[in-house]
RNA sequence: GCCCCGAUGGCGGAAUCGGUAGACGCACCUGACUCAAAAUCAGGCGCCUUAACGGGCGUGCCAGUUCGAGUCUGGCUCGGGGCACCA
């Protein structure tokens, strides 16, 4: 008797992997091709679970497809840009590019004892210079394309950290690692034009049939498409240059109920009538310092200041209505000016109730009366009864309503139906110094300059110091100072980098010619992509994933990609978290988190090990240093080895789900594979590539569940149901331990079913099936072994099991031949003993009979 | 506020087309082996009821469609996620 031995048999494997190069992969047109690609990891300096199960994940797919007989891509690299290396070099007076290098090592380690099938020799990181220079061609690529554009926007401006941040980084109002109050400021940036291609982006989101619905509708959301009208006031008393002011609507069957104009602080009319009049300008920096916090926003009263302007109500010229600047108007949205109708929207309601403006209705329930406390706003489908309607008065639904009113404006010639996008350009300029930096020259005469593209890349820099919040590029003495490309006269190089996020949307293009001299190689590219299959967290389904999008796009556009590549993604695997139990006590009203390893949990109780004192047990949650509850992967390996950590990673959840971590469930899974090892080491097996003898009952029987387990597990990893596969390879193992038991004539059934069990658990248990197929007396590896194919003949019974129901309650039961006649089956089950008793005498008024699934008999 | 998703034993979950609810695993219980424990092996395990055979109930709640509903429809409750002063 044997065991298994992870820490032989792993170590032994991978190095043999490696040897043969059976990972390495070549463009080879000959051959169909799979793409496999997890989302590359940022290098934090440990793996945690998270990526355990994400790669354990992307490698099932990656070996089942390759055993298939594709040619799989299967790369790893690193987003190696960003904030963490800069604050190590501030906290430990290390060069960032030094530190980051260091965690790649570290968690390359950790990777390879995972025994993934990665192509290694494809690996880059996006800090390597390599890389970066490729993406500044990219930069001047799309600029030339009139894909980038440079202007002044209003950004979040961390005042600690001195840099803009993007609006996921900012928490509650505040700095997501300062902590402080973020500020607005106006500051002059690179923008990717990813709005002109808004349309594109939302219509195509159709044809990606294999995302998560989820996954759709947040980006069909966030791209947030509306319909409205846009329409100019005349103004009355407005300053020069502004005659006309345009406000967008989508609800321009309101018209009528219009009692103020309004416009944001940051409006060109507002920051004329700034310029002479210090109230003004008091009120819109007041309105500027407001944060952009969920409470701020929930709190903050509506606050306006009255300019004294009057607009001309388009409708009647008569009619004039006064313009005020006010603080809840967004200059990003629409034209930054609004007309505002109190009594069908809420923010209006407010600022009208606290200025006194009129309130008028325009419609109201055709049944009961609105409610005099807030503005009446019903669903646009919802029909109403119009009181005050320039298109018609009467029942009728907002939606009619509001095409009319389109209609009639385009009619009378003072407006135009227009589509909105929430969607907003994505601004890349980030003020840090672990970038990319941006290849532009400013110059005095010349203005911003591309570099030309011989003289990329332009270097990061490597005598930088930390000791001061900031741009080290800023203060750095002469890396800023170049002569402009085009006139020669002395000039400044653009300080700012890219946002980390432009790294990560084209490197899985990158992964196709890692070494190119060129952003791709187009023989590699039209050949690898798309990426067939992509996985990673639901994290990143909105920004990431749409930047992506835009770059393919973008990078078609400049020839960089093929058309295909429009949708880089084919399709799109989202997993759940890692979750674990936490556990705490308090004292002095503060709670102190527990190491999951001081506990001791019994009966429902938790108690310190070492004091004994009583713990609380907290929620199931994301495994967080805070809260103590990480697993560290690496404990696990050593203990268990890779391959249990990844087979329990794949059993106990629908990888969509969240799955929790337990102790006791990765012992089952170590303890499996003991099972199974030790049910091969008692098994009496025909000698290998024995021809199918005629079999028995028995050993057909086997047969049979062999090739229904080689159907069921390959559907379910088709279906990316790995916790399915799983519970299969159990009852199989489970089936195959009760073989053993029975004679010689079996012989031949039990070495297809090992041989199958091998081959069906590589994907997943990859160390540990190659053993087992040496056991079973193989000189190549498992590996390189065809996926097994299942005999149809064997993988269905002939007879089966048939339920019948009385009144639809199941009581008895029926064995019958597969395709026996409907007849046979109905007088079979009425003289079924269970059946005529619970028919007590009664004549069945109806018997449906489905065949190969059920009898009802009614009475 | 708007949009979306989910709810099945003590627990994770299975039931792919409207057709045997609870596969498989974990936990627990009984037995075998053992001086003993662990490991392993054999068996049990939704709830109520019954000496037993059996019977009744049961997929968050209330209705409906159907011969038949965990699955479909309508209305709720609770939980989770996304967006959010977007005009």
């Amino acid at each position: 008797m044997t065991r298994y031995n992870a820490h032989d048999a792993e170590p032994k494997w991978q190095a043999a992997w490696e040897q043969a190069k059976t990972f390495q992969v070549e463009a080879d047109p000959d051959r169909p091709k799979y793409y496999v690609l997890e989302m590359f990891p940022y290098p934090s300096g440990r793996i945690h679970m998270g990526h355990v199960r994400n790669y354990a994940m992307g490698d099932v797919v990656a070996r089942y497809k390759r055993a298939q007989g594709f040619n799989v891509l299967h790369p790893m690299g690193w987003d190696a840009f960003g904030m963490p290396a800069e604050n190590a070099a501030m906290e430990r007076g290390v060069h960032p590019g030094e530190w980051t290098y260091a965690t790649i090592a570290a968690m390359r380690a950790q990777l390879k004892r995972m025994g993934l099938s990665l192509d290694w020799s494809r690996e880059f990181a996006t800090c390597d210079v390599e890389y970066y220079a490729q993406q500044q061609a990219l930069f001047l690529d799309f600029l030339e394309a009139g894909l980038v554009t440079r202007k002044e926007a209003v950004v979040n401006w961390d005042p600690v950290d001195m840099t803009v941040l993007a609006n996921e980084q900012v928490e509650d109002g505040r700095g997501w690692r300062s902590g402080a109050l973020v500020e607005r400021r106006t500051l002059t940036q690179w923008f990717f034009k990813i709005s002109d291609m808004a349309d594109e982006l939302l219509s195509a989101i159709d044809t990606l049939e294999h995302w998560p619905e989820k996954v759709r509708l947040m980006q069909a959301n966030w791209i947030g498409k509306s319909r409205g009208l846009q329409f100019a006031f005349a103004t009355r008393g407005a300053p020069a240059g502004h005659a006309r002011l345009e406000v967008y609507t989508t609800r321009p069957d309101t018209l009528l109920g219009a009692s103020f104009a309004a416009i944001s602080p940051d409006h060109p009319l507002a920051r004329a009538l700034e310029a002479d009049n210090p109230e003004v300008a008091a009120f819109c920096a007041e309105c500027r310092q407001v944060g952009t916090s969920e409470e701020a926003l929930e709190t903050a009263e509506k606050q306006g200041f009255d300019t004294g302007i009057r607009v001309v109500h388009p409708l009647d010229p008569e009619w004039e209505l006064p313009v005020w600047i006010a603080n809840f108007v967004l200059m990003d949205y629409g034209t930054g000016a609004i007309f505002g109708v109190p009594a069908h929207d809420q923010r209006d309601w407010e600022f009208a109730t606290k200025y006194a403006l009129p309130i008028v209705p325009v419609y109201r329930p055709t049944e009961g009366e609105a409610s005099a406390d807030e503005a009446y706003v019903p669903a646009k489908t919802e029909p109403v009864e119009y009181v005050r309607c320039h298109t018609g008065e009467g029942v009728k639904t907002a939606q009619t309503a509001i095409d009319e009113a389109i209609t009639h404006a385009e009619a009378g010639g003072y407006g135009a139906g227009i589509e909105q996008f929430r969607l907003r350009d994505w601004g890349i300029s980030r003020q840090r110094y672990w970038g990319c930096p941006i290849p532009i020259i400013h110059c005095d005469t010349c203005g911003a300059v591309p570099v030309p593209k011989e003289d990329l890349p332009v270097r990061l820099p490597e005598d930088v110091s930390f000791e001061r919040p900031g741009n080290p590029l800023e203060r750095h003495p002469n890396w800023g100072q170049v002569p402009c490309p085009k006139c020669g006269e002395a000039a400044r190089r653009e300080t700012d980098t890219m946002d980390t996020f432009v790294d990560s949307s084209w490197y899985y293009a990158r992964f196709t010619a890692p070494r190119a001299e060129t952003p791709t190689e187009r023989s590699a590219s039209d050949y690898w992509m798309n990426v067939d299959q992509y996985i990673g967290g639901v994290e990143h389904a909105i920004l990431h994933l749409l930047y992506s999008r835009f770059f393919a796009r973008a990078m078609h556009a400049t020839g960089h990609l093929p058309e295909r590549a429009h949708e880089p993604f084919e399709a799109l695997f989202t997993q759940g978290m890692v979750v674990h139990a936490c556990y705490y006590r308090e004292s002095e009203g503060r709670r102190i988190w527990l190491d999951p390893e001081e506990v001791i949990v019994e009966d429902g109780h938790a108690r310190h090990a070492e004091t004994g004192a009583e713990v609380t047990v907290g929620p199931v949650i994301k495994m967080s240093k805070s809260k103590k509850n990480v697993i560290d992967p690496e404990r696990i390996v050593e203990q268990y080895g890779a391959d249990t950590a990844r087979w329990f990673m794949l059993s106990d959840s629908p990888p969509e789900r969240d799955v929790e971590w337990t102790t006791a469930g990765v012992e089952g899974a170590w303890r499996f594979l003991q099972r199974v090892w030790r049910v091969l080491d008692e098994a009496v097996l025909a000698p290998i590539a024995t021809p199918a003898p005629q079999c028995g009952d028995k050993a057909t029987a086997l047969r049979r569940t062999t090739h229904k387990t080689i159907t069921g597990v390959t559907a379910d990893i088709e279906g990316f149901a790995f916790n399915k596969a799983v519970a299969r390879l159990y009852e199989f193992t489970n089936a195959l331990a009760k073989a053993n038991s029975a004679g010689a004539d079996l012989d031949y059934a039990r070495r297809e079913a090992f041989e199958a069990l091998a081959r069906l658990m590589a994907p997943m248990t990859p160390h540990f099936a190659e053993e087992i197929w040496a056991r079973l007396g193989h000189t190549t590896m498992v590996v390189d072994a065809p996926w097994p194919k299942a005999d149809p003949s064997l993988a269905r019974d002939d007879t089966i099991t048939l339920p019948i129901q009385v009144n639809g309650k199941k009581r008895a039961e029926l064995q019958v031949a597969r395709d026996a006649p409907k007849d046979s089956v109905e007088s079979l089950a009425l003289g079924h003993p269970d059946v005529v008793r619970f028919l007590e005498g009664r004549a069945p008024k109806k018997v449906i009979v489905v065949p190969g699934r059920i009898v009802n008999v009614v009475v």
